[in-house]
This record gives structure tokens, C-alpha cells and sequence, in this order.
DNA sequence: TCTCCTCGAGATCT
DNA sequence: CTCGAGGAGA
């Protein structure tokens, strides 16, 4: 068995809250700096936290931390953040900020920008110091923004300030950064309803891209060609994929076949005639090398019945014919 | 059609 | 972490 190291929270055990797609009217906005990326090995040096009632800003919280542990910043956390050690030596200690922190920020949602960063600190040092657990549901800027305008590249809290002309200037600071986002979190929201309406119309194409299937069903594939050769092996024969093709999309692959006037289909029925193999190594619920769709295949062909079971490379072969 | 699963790729936070 | 691609079962 493997021993967990004392003093942090395994991640599998941390007992967060649910990351919303929403837009409340009253959250609190929260930013923290730190040493470094690592909740296990890094320190809060700064925390921060803007409270938004009926979509005004009514109060908020920031405190430089200091962890009693003698942690060190480098010069790297310095530069970016403008906070020295002198500042944090003569900072309140964490034991100190951190309930005032927690009990400013309620059980409000919680929003900030890729707030899991800045929830995983605070609910390990909670853990750690306090012996409390943090689970309010959170909103995250970066993914609504990566939702409301995925062509751009980035999707930095920078990104998000240029996005929307947002003042972007003493960035890196928390409760500066706090503000940023509340602004950008407004943007996102008029942006979110220009695009689609309402509020719920976009959250349910959300629900729509995650849930759904973007797999090709056999309904989708249309052609518009009207006179085949009827000479080609796959002519009137209905073909079924299983697994990744190596050389092309399964859609490409199911195109092809509805233009030779084949039919594809979903699943292996008595009606299939072909079954292309592809790459199933990755997929895990597979034990012995063959998905449940081949092994239907195979049950049907001892039976006697007119279906063969090919490999991908096959099947370009039989094309070229 | 709907729900739930796995995996890999890519990005963000200090 | 989140998302897209793909699969299984009901």
C-alpha cells in the first residue's frame, strides 16, 4: 500500500465544490499569490477577495500572509508579484488571515480565473491549518472565456483584459487581480447573452457540446451522388467501424462508404456486411484486443451469415480496387 | 436517444 | 483541470 505523505491533501480526497457554468448576481471573487504552482510545497503570500451583491461590488478582503514556516520568495515571485519578504515577515499570520478569509467568503459561489488553482491552495491550507473544508461551488473565468471565444490562442487572465479592454495595469497583485476578473466576468456575461440570447440558451449548448454525442452516428452521413459502380465491393453493403482509424476520421471513412452507395451503420446487426477494424489499444474496457462490436461480428459469421470482418488497411485496399 | 466511461492533448495558475 | 473523440449499455 502507498503511504500518504503528512501534511497535505492527496488530491483525489479533496472534497471541492461542483465548477459551475452560471452567471449569479452575488459571489465573491477571490485571487491569491503564491510561491510557486504547487499547493503541496508552495505558501500563500497574498490573499483577496471581492464580494458582488445584485451585480454590485460591496465589500472586499486582501491581507499579504505570512506562514509561520520561514518560507523564503525568489526573486522570480518578487519580480512578478511586487511583494518582498520584508513585507511578508511583517505580514499577519496565516493562522490569523485565513479564518477571517473563509468566514468573508461564506458559502458564496466562488469566481475567479482557473479558480482551481486558487481553490486547491486555500482548501489544503484550510485543511492543514484550520481543519476545515472548503466546498462552495465555483465559477471559472478561464473556462467560460475558452466557452464564449475558443479561436484565440490564449485564454490568460492578460488574454481575457485585452479581450474586453479591461485595465489591465499593477496585474499580478490579488486584489487587483480580483477586480480584473470581476470586470472580465461581466464582459463574459454580455457576451454570453449577445451569442445566444439567455443565460440558459448558452449553458444548455454547454451541456449540449459535453453530453451529446460529437461521435458520427450513421444518420448524419448524407451523399449526394446518385449514379454508383455498382461493381465496387462495397455497393448496397452496410458497413460498420470499430475503434480509431490510423489514416482518417471515421466520419471521412463512413463519407466514402455512402458515396460508393454503401450504408453505414451504428452498431453490428444481421444487416451488417462489413466490419472495418480500427485502432482499440487505447481504450481501456477492452481486455482481450476485441471490442464488443467485433465480437458480435464473429458470433454472426460462425452463424453463417454474410459478414466479413476486415482491418482498416484492408479496406483502403478493397477502395483502390 | 440518453447517460456514463476512458483516454490523450493542451492550457493556466504563481 | 477541461474538452473532444470514441465506446457500451439501456
Amino acid at each position: 500500500m502507498i503511504n500518504i505523505a503528512m501534511g497535505h491533501v492527496p488530491s483525489q480526497t479533496r472534497q471541492k465544490g461542483n465548477s459551475l457554468i452560471a452567471f449569479p448576481s452575488s459571489y465573491t471573487i477571490i485571487d491569491i499569490e503564491t510561491t510557486g504552482l504547487s499547493p503541496e510545497w508552495d505558501s500563500i503570500i497574498e490573499v483577496a477577495a471581492v464580494k458582488v451583491k445584485d451585480n454590485q461590488i460591496i465589500d472586499s478582503f486582501s491581507s499579504i500572509v505570512n506562514t509561520a514556516a520561514g518560507i523564503i520568495v525568489d526573486e522570480y515571485i518578487t519580480n512578478l508579484t511586487g511583494i518582498t519578504q520584508t513585507m511578508i515577515d511583517e505580514a499577519p499570520l496565516i493562522t490569523d488571515i485565513l479564518p477571517k478569509y473563509l468566514n468573508f467568503i461564506g458559502d458564496d459561489y466562488i469566481v475567479g480565473h482557473n479558480v482551481n488553482f486558487d481553490i486547491n491552495f486555500i482548501y489544503d491550507k484550510a485543511q492543514e491549518y484550520l481543519n476545515a473544508t472548503v466546498s462552495n461551488d465555483f465559477i471559472d473565468t478561464l473556462r467560460l472565456f475558452r466557452r464564449l471565444s475558443p479561436d484565440k490562442p490564449h485564454h490568460r487572465l492578460s488574454d481575457l483584459a485585452e479581450e474586453y479592454h479591461l485595465d489591465y495595469t499593477d496585474a499580478h497583485r490579488a486584489l487587483r487581480d480580483c477586480m480584473i476578473t470581476q470586470s472580465g466576468f461581466q464582459a463574459l456575461k454580455d457576451t454570453a447573452l449577445s451569442l445566444h440570447g439567455t443565460i440558459d440558451n448558452f449553458i444548455s449548448t454547454c451541456k449540449k457540446k459535453s453530453y451529446s454525442h460529437s461521435g458520427v452516428k450513421a444518420s448524419d452521413i448524407h451523399t449526394n451522388k446518385t449514379d454508383f459502380d455498382v461493381t465496387n465491393p462495397f455497393y448496397g453493403k452496410t458497413c460498420v467501424f470499430t475503434g480509431a482509424l490510423d489514416k482518417m476520421l471515421r466520419k471521412d471513412a463512413m463519407q466514402i462508404v455512402a458515396d460508393l452507395g454503401g450504408i453505414n451503420g451504428d452498431s453490428v446487426t444481421k444487416k451488417t456486411n462489413y466490419l472495418i477494424l480500427g485502432n482499440n489499444a487505447y481504450c481501456k474496457t477492452i481486455k482481450d484486443g476485441k471490442s464488443s462490436k467485433q465480437k458480435k461480428a464473429e458470433k454472426l459469421k460462425l452463424s453463417g451469415q454474410d459478414i466479413e470482418i476486415i482491418p482498416e488497411n484492408v479496406f483502403y485496399d478493397m477502395l483502390n480496387e
